[in-house]
DNA sequence: ATGCCGGGTGGAACCCGA
């Protein structure tokens, strides 16, 4: 059994207390985090790896930075997406992804998706840009046929019922047909959204903005994602939203996601 | 209900996120 896990923290080193809190009583023996904020000298490697985990990041000053946690080896990393897709100026940090060295190996790959806003800009034109190198880079991965996990943070409400207001998000980067089809798109190629498929539940959000006491009100989005190829999706058993670590002190926005496969 | 909060950096009447 392998429980497997991606949280947007919202800078690693603000939120370190609660981060160590949270791998010590979910114990997940394999985690995508997004949004680090860091340079990789700044990133608490040493806090991190004596609870038992391997890591890999990918980071970046001010924003975004990914990263990998694993209790078992990380192989073959890659940094970023593959460039054959445009963008070659892209310097943004938001891909990483490795073959988890587990009894049964998989592979991991760890996003943060471009949010996008506000729309009509060349940021939502980055989005879709970046979904489409995503769409090509996941499709090269499902060739292999390998049990595979893309996680992380999608910046993409896939359907009216992953939102509690959807109606306040029409005009919103997240909500727009364009995002919402390119995510179908990707998991068309053949993946199963975990949440939807096992740990499927009324109001199932992982963001909460931080004032008007979102959380509080449950004014929430799920836009947080773990997708799974047909060889990890034959494993699957639980998707749950630990959605309580939202409601602690100093929380990031985001609450983790986390899955387990019968590996 | 307009980044309202909360990160970043750097010293901003700044940047960013969703």
């Amino acid at each position: 059994m392998v429980r497997i896990a991606t949280w947007n923290v919202n800078s690693i080193n603000a939120r370190l207390d609660r981060v160590l809190e949270w791998l010590e009583e979910a114990q997940p023996d394999v985690v995508g985090f997004q949004e680090l904020k860091c340079v990789e000298e700044k990133f608490p490697f040493e806090a991190i790896e004596s609870l038992g985990y391997n890591v890999a990041i990918h980071g970046q000053k001010s924003y975004n930075g990914v990263a990998l946690l694993s209790k078992f080896p990380l192989e073959d990393l890659r940094r970023g997406l593959p460039e054959n897709e445009g963008d070659p100026t892209d310097d943004h940090s938001r891909y990483i992804e490795a073959v988890i060295g587990a009894p049964t190996p998989f592979r991991f790959g760890c996003l943060y998706l471009p949010n996008g806003n506000p729309i009509g800009t060349e940021k939502f034109a980055y989005k879709l840009r970046w979904m489409a190198r995503l769409y090509h880079h996941a499709a090269d991965l499902l060739t292999l046929e390998e049990p595979l996990a893309l996680c992380g943070d999608f910046n993409v409400i896939p359907e009216p019922e992953d939102a509690d207001k959807p109606e306040s998000w029409v005009d919103d980067a997240l909500f727009q047909p364009e995002s919402r089809a390119a995510w179908r798109a990707i998991k068309w190629l053949g993946f199963t959204d975990a949440q939807a498929t096992v740990g499927a539940e009324p109001h199932g959000y992982t963001f909460w903005d931080y004032f008007r006491n979102a959380y509080e009100r449950d004014h929430g989005i799920r836009i947080d994602h773990i997708m799974l190829s047909p060889q990890a999706a034959d494993r699957l058993t639980a998707c749950e939203v630990h959605r309580h670590v939202r409601g602690r002190e100093k929380p990031s926005d985001h609450a983790p996601v986390v899955a387990t496969l019968d590996l």
